[in-house]
DNA sequence: AGTTTGGTTAAGCATATGCTTAAGTAAATC
DNA sequence: GATTTACTTAAGCATATGCTTAACCAAACT
């Protein structure tokens, strides 16, 4: 298993790019194929293979092979562990901000 | 102005990086000069200031120079539009979810 | 058995990224 | 006025990233 830094590396990594961004999305709304996910995007469909990979590996999604089709789908609980660095960032400036506003709260007693 | 897109493309990179992420966990408990940031980190100073006008960049932090110390401090609105996409992904995944849940209570009355 | 479909593997290439060191500049201190 | 402090700029370099095309494989269809 990754350290929580590393994994939140490849996470955001992974997302840093509008393809794989839109793979995401699209996932979200439930579980596709690969060219389901490639008929939208552009470019040949090994690019759109790696775009995957690089999903798979930063543990966002997870795939599974059944006959000759993959089907993808997103893991919520990976994807929690990015969203919740973000919250843990806003909790300590709310924290911030009400220190603040106590102090100045004391200051006007003055 | 950038698009909403390429306004997430530079977020995500930006906090795809430990050193950088290191960086807005500091910045999160207040405003911070650039050497108080570099202080933590192993590398180089100029390998600071690049790590921050990743971060300037991607409008998640913004910088104020007075005299010689050039002070830095997260811009939270931005950073509210990547928390933003998350949250949007896990709506849509949520209202999947309840739409299961309703066909599945449906198919209970047969 | 032959063809199509869905995906995989490998190689190559252009550009981007994350550092480094060396050499500035300008504000603050002595 | 000389030195220290706090950055800044520029150049160079190694590795990573995001594609491409060509060739392959194995399941499903005819």
């Amino acid at each position: 298993m990754l350290n929580q830094t590393a994994a939140l590396d490849l996470m955001f990594q992974a997302l840093a790019d509008p393809s794989r961004r839109s793979m995401v999305e699209r996932l979200s709304r439930g579980p596709a194929s690969v060219s389901e996910l490639a008929k939208p995007l552009t470019m040949s469909l090994p690019a759109v293979v790696q775009h995957l990979q690089v999903l798979e590996n930063s543990g966002l999604i997870r795939t599974e092979k059944i006959g000759r089709v993959r089907t993808c789908h997103i893991d919520w609980v990976a994807m929690k562990t990015a969203e919740q660095w973000m919250d843990e960032r806003r909790k300590s400036w709310e924290l911030r901000l009400d220190r603040l506003g106590d102090f100045l709260a004391s200051e006007d007693n003055h």
